[in-house]
DNA sequence: TAGATTGTTAATCGATTAACAATC
DNA sequence: TAGATTGTTAATCGATTAACAATC
């Protein structure tokens, strides 16, 4: 028997988001050794109660018990257990620059199941160095390594003039999945998976909210 | 008359999401002297015809013509308008390690309209110093540069922990929108617009994604 | 018990997609 | 003209929220 869910409540995109949030609440403010509530999350997070309560319906193993909630320390192993932290990823970064070598550095991913091993780059001062104790090979040797290990994650950090390319290589070393941080839109083909990290666009969602404020503080009341 | 939109089409998130990816690919492949249609900036981009076309509807201020498309140069123009690129909007940032020197660093803000003036830090070895031409300032004198300065947006880059304190020194200092990369839900007044930047949540999306390809491939056709 | 909370079914809401007339 | 494309109204789809019985 797999482990699909039981409902028929989707895996939703909106739900992929939220789980982490929830978990990060859980692993801040929640007694491990206690129970906490849905309305109780949906309440700090500012989300719905049902929706709450359907989420953690959806993920938790035991389910929670009327009036006293679910038991946090078990809550935070299913949601970690669902969204795959306890499988360890390897992952590959193209691009050793500034956000590049600040990902290779981030510690938290860890956390998350994904080990990134190193560094691809072309620049000569950069080729053979290492960041935060991982190598920087020459971009040339993607394609190989990537067959020769077998990583399945690739992580796009280079200039988007050079993305399409670095992730053809990718691509053609086998990467299955693809997280690209540069602002262009990339082909590839269709057994393989794109997660843009689209920073224009959660900056725009900032700023326009920010521009309603500022309008409705002109205009007064 | 106020620039408000003409249909009842709403503002979505999503939409506000569409709209970088059109202009990163207006700006890449269209001739900006020619014309562009909606079907096929929906075949570049694997979204739905009708879709572009009501999104483009939505921001062009003078419309498509039947049969030919959208004039590139103006439609490129009209994005940039609507998503508030020409009006800049000046930022701090706290939290100066690497993913914060990273986004210092990063020049292609100023196309978003973003200018981030300057960093704030507590650790002595960085106060003082300057990354990419911005000085970094002690994190004491936060709220009080963004009274004088009359800053909108802050940039958090600092770890978890330290979070919410910075936020709330933020908000003190007249800061009205908070673009979030620390991985911790922060709780603001409700004048106070907060844009979290959630790489946990992305990143999970795309190991979800990848699991489903993996375990496809294990089960052979 | 009374009351809070769970889990689930039904209603609502909003975004996407389909259908189609208008236009160049 | 014929055909491609626009703009818009209607239908569909999916996610959120409301309502409510079950439970401790």
């Amino acid at each position: 028997m797999s482990n699909k869910t039981k409902s028929s409540y989707a895996i939703s995109k909106q739900l992929l988001n939220r789980l982490p949030l929830y978990l990060n609440y859980l692993k801040d403010f929640a007694d491990r050794e206690g129970y906490i509530s849905a309305p109780l999350i949906a309440n700090a997070m500012k989300l719905n109660e049902v929706q709450v309560r359907k989420d953690l319906a959806a993920v938790s193993s035991s389910g929670g018990k009327p009036k006293t909630g679910f038991a946090a320390g078990q809550l935070i192993r299913d949601i970690e257990k669902f969204l795959g932290y306890d499988n360890v990823n390897e992952a590959v970064i193209a691009g050793t620059g500034h956000l590049g070598s600040a990902l290779l550095s981030y510690k938290g991913f860890d956390e998350y199941g994904l080990k990134i091993l190193m560094g691809f780059d072309l620049k000569d001062e950069l080729v053979g160095t290492s960041i935060a104790g991982k190598q920087v090979l020459h971009i040339d040797k993607l394609e190989d390594v990537c067959k020769r290990l077998k990583i399945h994650i690739g992580i796009i950090t280079v200039p988007a003039s050079f993305a399409q390319e670095v992730c053809d290589r990718m691509v053609a070393g086998g990467i299955l999945a693809v997280w690209n941080f540069a602002p262009v839109h990339l082909t590839v083909p269709d057994h393989v998976v794109i997660q843009n990290e689209n920073m224009a666009a959660s900056l725009v969602v900032l700023s326009k909210h920010l521009a309603e404020k500022l309008e409705k503080k002109e205009e007064g009341i």
